[in-house]
DNA sequence: TGAAATGTTGGGGCG
DNA sequence: ACGCCCCAACATTTC
């Protein structure tokens, strides 16, 4: 084929980029497109931590493709009709693109294909994102798995496909008179506090992540994973997961270099089964799109939550009264990031104290968090609350108080975050809530609810639909 | 990738 | 010395 457009979506790299790789190798011109679609930006699901991570990846992106003398086609409106447009402004043969899998991206992606066909231009897609997709690991029986553990040990099993080799120089120039879109420098994403995120964007960010997490955190991560004070504790790699400025493969091919020389393997072991959940979930929306909309488990579409708009304020702003939740919301707010363990306790917090439905957590979470992606935090969410695939049983409810003391000991992350409380030793910290003397003169919020007898209208609550 | 309630055991204080 | 009680520590059951 002469020309080839490769729209990029979840996919910010030129490296071991499947689509890509095609696009540029069975090609004379690569037209390289992204395209803003207002239908994601207008969401409200999508925050500014978010977008402002896109802008610099996008920025990045560019760039890179500039050293091969490759330029970025950025363009604004509906994907189909922008894609035909430049198909026949440039005469290209073919889209290509990496799959993406939730349901919104399967519509687009089947409209886009059927206008494209329309106008004479071949479609295709790749699987990129993930090793395995919905349909290729099933059980004996042939449904999609739906328990974490037989899943992961049949993804285990499997090979581990080699990363796809970058991109070569182009090969002709591309039409200047073919016009792009300036990235926005001073969008209001920008300017707002959550895009100074920890999180620096683009390829070569994540490549330094990934080098930085396996050269030696890696290895006591099955330990270090559960404390969020420990900065080196987890990768910090999910944003660049989610937009695809690195790839699974990459990541394995690195993690079987570094394992080759070492007897025990149990950091790496526990991380790879975090990368497994990862598309256990992908794999469950793939198969079970309804989780997006409902409970996996549709009698649970029943549950009468009864907590008030006021406690889901001071949940979001972290003004509970319980230190270790509302230090993570806290961190939340500022940073766009959560550590994972942090994520469990405020969503048990949220659906089994204050007993508000898990999807305004999860709306709230996809608003803030610089990696949301529907498959992982709808699973995380519904694990949550017990009414998912392979979840927590409901009566499996965190005490935030004993979380606290067990995962933030010292309660370094908790002054961190909680500034009325950076002068309270860890004893004085965790327990604040029986010293009413102590509390006041801190400035902290009183316990916004009781735990235990919020547990046990918990209990009931699902008892009730239960028995129906 | 719990926690709380309940049950059991055994050491030690004490009359 | 003995039995009783207390209670921590651990185990089991229940949600």
């Amino acid at each position: 084929m002469h020309t080839v457009i490769h729209w990029f979506r979840r996919d910010l790299r030129i490296s071991d980029n499947t689509a890509l790789h095609e696009a540029w190798n069975r090609s004379q011109i690569l037209i390289p497109v992204f395209i803003w679609d207002d239908a994601i930006l207008r969401s409200p699901d999508v925050g500014p931590a978010r977008v402002a991570f896109l802008l610099r990846s996008l920025e990045a992106l560019a760039r890179n493709l500039e050293t091969l003398g490759h330029r970025l086609i950025v363009r604004h409106g509906p994907p189909a009709e922008q894609l035909v447009r430049i198909a026949q402004q440039t005469k290209a043969a073919a889209v290509f693109t990496n799959r993406d899998y939730e349901p919104y991206s399967v519509h687009r992606d089947r409209h886009a294909a059927a206008e494209l066909y329309q106008a004479g231009v071949y479609f295709e897609s790749f699987k990129d994102s993930v090793l395995w997709e919905g349909k290729e690991i099933l059980t004996q029986a042939g449904a999609p798995y739906t328990v974490f553990t037989p899943y992961s040990k049949a993804w285990r099993a499997r090979p581990r496909p080699a990363p796809v080799p970058r991109i070569g120089p182009a090969k002709r120039q591309l039409d200047p008179s073919l016009s792009s879109l300036p990235l926005p420098q001073d969008s209001s994403a920008l300017d707002h506090p959550l895009s100074q995120s920890l999180f620096p964007a683009g390829e070569h960010a994540a490549q330094a992540a990934l080098k930085h997490f396996v050269q030696s955190a890696v290895h006591q991560y099955d330990e270090d994973r559960n404390f969020p004070a420990k900065e080196s504790g987890t990768s910090r790699l999910s944003p660049h997961l989610r937009f695809g400025t690195i790839n699974i493969r990459t990541i394995l091919h690195r993690l079987t270099q570094v394992a080759a020389d070492r007897p025990v393997q149990r950091g790496i072991q526990v991380w790879e089964s975090e990368l497994i959940w990862r598309e256990f979930y992908l794999q469950i929306l793939a198969n079970f799109p309804r989780v997006a909309t409902g409970n996996f488990r549709p009698e649970y579409d029943q549950l009468e939550w009864s907590g008030t708009d006021e406690q889901f304020q001071a949940w979001c702003a972290g003004r509970t009264g319980f230190p270790i939740v509302d230090a993570a919301m806290r961190c939340l707010n500022a940073t766009g990031w959560m550590h994972n363990r942090l994520r469990m306790i405020v969503a048990m917090f949220l659906t089994k104290d204050l007993l508000i439905s898990w999807q305004r957590g999860e709306r709230y979470f996809m608003r803030q968090l610089v990696d949301g992606d529907l498959a992982a935090n709808n699973g995380g969410w519904q694990w949550s609350a017990g009414t998912g695939t392979d979840a927590a049983p409901y009566f499996r409810i965190f005490n935030p108080v004993t979380q606290g003391e067990k995962f933030d000991p010292s309660g370094e992350f908790i002054r961190q975050w909680v500034p009325e409380l950076s002068q309270l030793d860890s004893k004085q910290l965790h327990r604040l809530a029986d010293n009413p003397l102590l509390l006041s003169r801190t400035g902290y919020p009183p316990p916004l609810i009781d735990h235990a007898r919020q547990r046990e209208k918990c209990l009931a609550m699902f008892k009730a639909v239960k028995g129906a």
